[in-house]
DNA sequence: TCTTGAAACTTCATGCTTGAAATAATTGAC
DNA sequence: GTCAATTATTTCAAGCATGAAGTTTCAAGA
């Protein structure tokens, strides 16, 4: 075993390393979202719970539901709802009322929002490759796949 | 090199890697976040952001300034002030003025506070420690690491 | 059919968060 | 010493986020 005090055998090995290690996480991805947010308000007048929702709209021509939106985001269905609203006021995206189930819309992007989303997501690919810069390749690899590992353990 | 399509190498090298490793990230600390401030609440009516700066407040038991405080949460400054005026009210806090300089005020934890988050950060440890659990001793020394690397590089 | 329960959303109150503008105190150049 | 620039903080408007309560619609059994 390693070094370490008595009580922490006892309760959790390896507790103080999976705390730094969230700490890290943490701190990491509040900068880069600092960045992004920054960068996308002063290049496209874009916020990232805006180009969160045309990013999954993006993936999936046919349109997702709210619920759909909202499990895929990890935000709350009222989030959803409030930011779908200003998108459709502002042209980017459209709720269509789906056959034979009135309780749902189906939430699909226009072409006004294709057009935008592709020009935002040409430079926001280019952002975070510069902002993890310092990440190597291979190194990048490695770590997506502990972390894809991490989401299905917890997702089930 | 590797084997990947000439548009990619032209622009940029691994570029989708890391764009994948940034949204993996975010996913997971999302998770993670949501399913610590929902114990937070239910277990002890605290909210996650609160807790950040009774956090960073324990670890300098001489206190801190307001923008001490916004520098290192990565939040704004008009942030800290809110959540600040909060745990005054509770009297979790207590803003002291400093000698010499009327401008700034020095925060520290109130002896309620402080009993309060040590409680609480036992159990915070266990959760990060439960959430995590599928990542081993080693691998998250390893990553920590890295992100680490990546921080100072970012932060000068 | 009717009615009970579940599902998909929306609405609302509350709290978090930012960025810009305002206030107040300090520092430095002259 | 005075004034301009800087620094520390607060205030404010707008937007993001949650969870609970409410509305409408669907589904399925008695």
């Amino acid at each position: 075993m390693h070094d370490m005090p008595l009580s922490q055998i006892a309760s959790y090995a390896g507790s103080k390393e999976r705390l730094r290690l969230w700490i890290r996480l943490l701190r990491v991805s509040r900068t880069i979202e600092n960045e992004l947010r920054l960068r996308l308000k002063s290049e496209f007048d874009m916020t990232l719970p805006r180009f969160d929702v045309m990013a999954a709209l993006n993936r999936k021509p046919d349109g997702l539901l709210m619920s759909d939106l909202s499990r895929f985001l990890l935000v709350s269905n009222g989030n959803v709802t409030v930011i779908v609203d200003r998108l459709v006021t502002d042209g980017l995206v459209v709720r269509s009322s789906r056959e034979g189930d009135r309780r749902t819309s189906i939430v699909t992007l226009t072409d006004a929002g294709m057009t935008l989303f592709r020009q935002i997501a040409t430079e926001h690919e280019k952002w975070v490759n510069e902002l993890l810069g310092s990440i190597g390749d291979e190194e990048a690899r490695h770590l997506a796949g502990m972390l894809k590992s991490f989401r299905s353990n917890w997702e089930t």
